[in-house]
DNA sequence: GATGAATGAGGGTTCATTCAT
DNA sequence: TATGAATGAACCCTCATTCAT
């Protein structure tokens, strides 16, 4: 055997030395003693999702979140147990908001035309544009060690959000016809969202995607009127 | 602020314990000197999908591979450079078939409809039920981490995968209308795929997904022959 | 050698869960101004030896201290410089009343019989039976890593109780006969006693000593008329 | 109140700095690969009785011990899965030996005179002069927080020596009288041996105490012949 | 080639001590 | 005085990597 031997190629990931420190945090901000503890609280997770964002779970070390948030590592465990406890509650906390988001569109009655341009633009606003496009991709990228976490995920969110799409979807039917696919397979209401997510957390710098377009287009493959269903 | 402190949530990761420590490799089985190195090269490739599928990139240690493999940890050295050399050649060469696969569509003409159940059928057989289902999970959860690899994957992976798709779209639009949003954007019908291989990978447990089926209901809607386009 | 390695012995301390925390103090108790700071030194005194006895000095945490004595963690700064010099002021306080228990007994002149019963019940109800019996098991677990406090022991405490005892044994030797052994090794007069606050402390559960009773069988040998001498 | 304040008492512990550096381990000697492991473990149990006797479990760092040892702190864990499992096999290790020459006594049949001669030899050679002595005064300075231990060495240890000691006792008292008391109490037997270990761990410096001669005084008294019994 | 003992940098976590309120 | 949030040095333990056998 030849060239199975080791030294092949080239190192792909950065040298350690290139890890861009965590900047010190900027602004310190007035605040009253009264609410010191949850600012701080929420800059912690703020810097934790950074961080999180940047390396994984695993490679993300406290000591940056700490640098970034402007505290002392040693600070981060007066607020959370431990680094595990830290992700978890970033990604319960950053999702549980959408959840009520959810409630509010359970008494809408809509067309699907009209459905379907609020769920894009509300994707777009409240998630993609915001920093819970960065939990959800930690939720893709780390819930596989994390089997509670996902189990979290699944039943407070997904489910709530595949149920009140099933009933969107049926109310709609009221005023027009609707796929019966998406009915039964809500992930393919999704999934382009979850792709956009993924698609330019990867390649954006490569190819990026305009996300609203692609999810535009896609809502009216689905729902485009049909010769014959 | 009273005690926003530390011990809050639950646990969520199962506890160290419970990492189930790689079982030895199996069969030795006999082989000439000539193939020797190549059949433990691709021992060990195998058993690093298994333990960075397991865990990630970064929880995975090496001892579990080289255990898994039947080998010593020494010996993985001798066959990579290093534990990111590992991963990346494992990725790289686990990615380059599909590109033949590909090659071989390029001549093919055929209608829509026949070509995404071939599609359909493609993905399932050579993709979701082996282990390049993994692979594909795998860059998407360590890809940010691992930029040139990224790189990689969609130059030598996506892209030809994309350009071919559309090629298939262009020839296949002579036999009945082809939908321009998906030739603009091929992700949309990658994105299930994709979406298949995540959910089942965090959430099979709750609720499996029967890939083939939502596939099958995907396609349908995106080429269902339509009134008006 | 095969597998010597590490996995070995069941492991032995209790589990860092075990780690009772220390209960709020009870009664706040009304006070003058003026008693206020001692009556608080006394109560962290105490605090302090609960945990010091139960974790040892260097595993005692001061925020345990504080929490046992019910007040903030730095508030027990206001009362001693550093963890070093409460648990030394803690030692020195508790033994100092010795002494003057001592010098009492300096001007006793009893026969050896009646002498031995007084020191017997001294003992056990002036030590074994209170706090100070920690404070010496203190000594003797932790004095060599306190050079200077083994030092005072020795000097402030040990020292005059074996001037002490030389003392009494010649005035009781006026009476009738007494061992010249126990003159040149007064520790032999003192090893039961030890050996019980030791013995209690460690296999109390397992198989209690009757301390009295002991002390009294060892007197009856130390002292027990002889046929000749 | 005034002089309850803070800084008062001298310190007591030496400086952080005085910490004397384990000494980089003298001879390395030749050794086959078969013995190599064998002798590392032993090495490593002889460092780490020395760092454990000098600061005590808590406070000992097991960088010191492995440099001490000459080696590096992370092969301790090649031989010990952690901490309080190489203080328990220390201490186990150490002491099941004396189990071995207590059997041997169980078929001696001699008058107290000549046994209890044996008996402080024994004691000498082989405790008070090795170093099983610093053992011992390991088990009594740290029981405490090792209850598996403290029950082990009072089931291993202390209960065979003491039904040993009864036996002895008893086939002693054949050739003259025995007293009862050390036969109920076989504890004031063992105490001035203890206390030997104790005091000079704790005051040799300042007056050091002459074992054998202390130990010889005590035989003496204990089986004086008496008047009456 | 193959091994696995040895290394030592790295990072999670604790806790004595400080200090602004 | 009293508080308890904040700090950061310290230390246990892991694991990628090396290298003598």
């Amino acid at each position: 055997m030849k060239n199975t031997a080791a030294p092949k190629t080239e190192k792909i990931t950065a040298p350690k030395a290139a890890r861009a420190r965590a900047p010190a945090a900027p602004k310190p901000a007035a605040s009253t003693r009264e609410t010191r503890g949850a600012e701080r609280r929420e800059t912690i997770l703020m810097a934790a999702l950074d961080e999180f964002s940047a390396r994984g779970f695993e490679s993300t070390r406290l000591e940056d979140v700490a640098k970034r948030a402007g505290i002392a590592k040693g600070t981060v465990y007066l607020y959370f147990r431990d680094k595990e406890t830290l992700f978890q509650e970033l990604v319960r906390e950053m999702l549980s908001p959408v959840l009520g988001g959810i409630e509010a569109t359970r008494s809408a009655d809509l067309p699907v035309g009209k459905l379907s341009e609020i769920l894009v633009d509300l994707f777009v606003r409240e998630i993609y544009e915001t920093r819970r496009k960065d939990v959800i991709r930690l939720m893709i990228t780390e819930g596989r060690r994390f089997p509670k976490l996902a189990e979290f995920y699944y039943r407070e969110v997904l489910s709530p959000i595949f149920d009140a799409l099933r009933g969107l979807l049926k109310r709609a039917s009221a005023h027009g016809p609707v796929p019966q696919a998406l009915i039964e397979f809500p992930q393919l209401i999704a999934a382009p969202a979850v792709i956009a997510i993924i698609w330019n957390g990867l390649f954006e710098s490569y190819e990026p995607l305009d996300v609203r377009k692609m999810l535009k287009a896609h809502i009216d493959l689905m729902l485009a009127p049909r010769g014959a269903l």
